[in-house]
DNA sequence: CCATTTAACTAAACCGGTTTAGTTATTGTA
DNA sequence: TACAATAACTAAACCGGTTTAGTTAAATGG
């Protein structure tokens, strides 16, 4: 079964390569090729099951229909949840995906940008390691079509879909607040990433508004590298009888999955000891001893907007940009026993 | 700042485009392109940072240095996991992926596969839903390389990588019954896979072997759509006095977190009243209440081994087509609180 | 009835690379 | 000294589509 071709398709039907070309790209009316020729045209190549050759069509189209979208890593649940949604979604707009993990690397990251645009992707979703204003300003300047998620660049004019990490995590601060928690701790993860700004000054501002005084505060910052290993040292360390919290924050999903892990190992009682809480979660978080109250995030809604919004971007005519799109998601909150309420 | 092409190489070094293609290929020395010459043109390409446009070498090659893998889920830990791990090593190999789900739906499936050839994919990694015999025969028919990662087809003889289902049922039946259960319970997915027939089969063949008689035994089938509201149903109608199990075994990770959630919320203590385990895991099973038991599959074994085979697959002469590798990978058993061990 | 349109099509250039089949000048050999 | 061999290159075809700029014959218009 050898492969048919356009010129295949031309040559036995008596036609040119151009009509065959134009019928099948339902460019034949306008060009006045005749109904009964597209007919013709178009029964032969569904009889024969004529599909065309996207690189030769990408070539000379100068565009692939192919979007790149790189994340931290794959495997992650998040992540893995936004591939799943941009992947569909652009499946449904006619794109096809290809992905690669940056694993938190501003060199890999880069290297994957400009190895995706070698592949001639059409646009880009990022979720970035936000070290790399370069790379960004390359793209922008050259008006190539990308959408930043998750995390973007606060003082670069891009598009972008991201949540409100503050405003969520002032919420599950408030939430613990008026549940009567006093000392509550803050433990994150060491990073420059904007987000992770906005979830400690969002857990600040929820203390200031609440007249929570200087002891009532405790921010951790661990390591991406080892923070499964110092996670037990740091909560029994804050769990001195001296500086005691009530209370225990995690910036993230999986270090809220080790937080509680070092919490059990400890024999510490959630939430009578220490009530816990997480921003973005994991799916087994209504599952594990106790079930922990999260701070959730629109998942689908990220990878849907970020397409559509990139969809548009490469539509639209470079010239005529319209203005950069900024999308900040509500998130939301799901309480379960872990907070004590 | 516009894009460098081969021939302004050429132009620019008073070269031809021949020259700086073959140079630029490592194709310099065979050629007779004299030292000096290669290395104006290396270092002009270098200096000005020139890459090649992919799709016109994937054109004119005939080749696109991508592969396709297509998957049942990307959102689901496990397809999520094997997705990153094939990236990084298709990465190392200096391939790009391109991936989609097909939702468990054959004609989906079908579709991904068509339209991934139409873009030129290199080569296919299919985790099938084993309901397309008709196209994976004609990729073998085409010798068109492609490996089955998860799940096989039983009847064709095709390069696969899977997992021993079969024994890493065994193993967990025979461990419940070393532990003194009498009456275990089997809960799976309404399916056809291989996979999931062979883990009943372990399940049988280990009581059989442990002569356990028709009474100690249970296998229920969910419906795939709707196994997360049967679930409870079921599991009261199993610890009914009459037909009480002590045991429940889960041929995948999904059941398990459904049939823990249902067993917590019906107030059945485990490992006490009913003991558990699970084929296939989550990364939060750990953390659950109680741990779970769980038989561990070889996610990165999957993925590099998959890789591994294709590229050789790609590479080889295939006229001269060496013969089908066949991987069965053995799986590790995780024992944790939920088997009462 | 001749000049213009228009309908219906096509030849050839092009996309940006790779590769085949030469070409030219120099060296080696009989 | 003539002829083959070799070194160092290059022109042009090719990959399989899309698109521009025509061409031809019939229809319309003044």
């Amino acid at each position: 079964m050898k492969k048919l071709y356009l010129k295949d398709i031309a040559k036995n039907l008596n036609v040119s390569k151009t009509a065959v070309s134009l019928v099948l790209n339902n460019k034949g009316d306008e060009n006045k090729i005749s109904k009964e020729t597209q007919e013709r045209i178009i029964a032969y190549a569904k009889k024969y099951n004529y599909v065309p050759n996207q690189l030769a069509r990408g070539l000379s189209r100068g565009k692939s229909e192919t979007i790149g979208l790189i994340i931290p890593n794959i495997s992650d649940t998040f992540y893995a949840q936004i591939a799943g949604f941009v992947e569909a979604r652009a499946m449904e707009m006619g794109y096809t995906v290809v992905f690669s993990s940056s694993y938190e690397k501003p060199e890999k990251e880069s290297k994957l940008i400009q190895s995706m645009l070698n592949r001639q992707v059409d646009g880009l979703i990022i979720s970035s390691t936000q070290k790399n204003e370069k790379d960004i300003l390359r793209l922008q300047e050259n008006d190539f079509p990308f959408v930043l998620i998750d995390r973007h660049y606060p003082n670069l004019d891009t598009n972008y879909v991201i949540v409100d990490n503050f405003g969520g995590i002032y919420h599950a601060t408030k939430h613990l607040l008026d549940l009567g928690r006093k000392k509550i701790g803050f433990v994150t993860i060491k990073s420059d990433l904007d987000a992770m700004q906005q979830r400690l000054l969002g857990y600040i501002k929820a203390l200031d508004d609440h007249g929570v005084e200087q002891d009532g505060r405790f921010v951790s910052e661990l390591d991406q590298k080892t923070y499964v290993t110092d996670m037990a040292e740091m909560i029994r360390a804050i769990t001195t009888p001296e500086k005691r919290v009530d209370a225990l924050l995690f910036s993230t999903h999986y270090l809220a999955r080790e937080g509680l892990r070092a919490l059990n190992e400890l024999n510490i009682q959630i939430p009578d000891e220490v009530a816990i809480a997480s921003f973005s979660e994991m799916s087994a978080f209504d599952l594990v001893n106790p079930p922990i109250t999260a701070v959730i995030q629109p998942v689908q809604k990220i990878g849907d907007l970020a397409v559509d919004i990139l969809v548009d971007e490469m539509k639209g005519d470079h010239m005529i940009k319209t203005k950069d799109k900024r999308i900040v998601l509500d998130t939301n909150f799901k309480i379960r026993k872990s907070c004590g309420a």
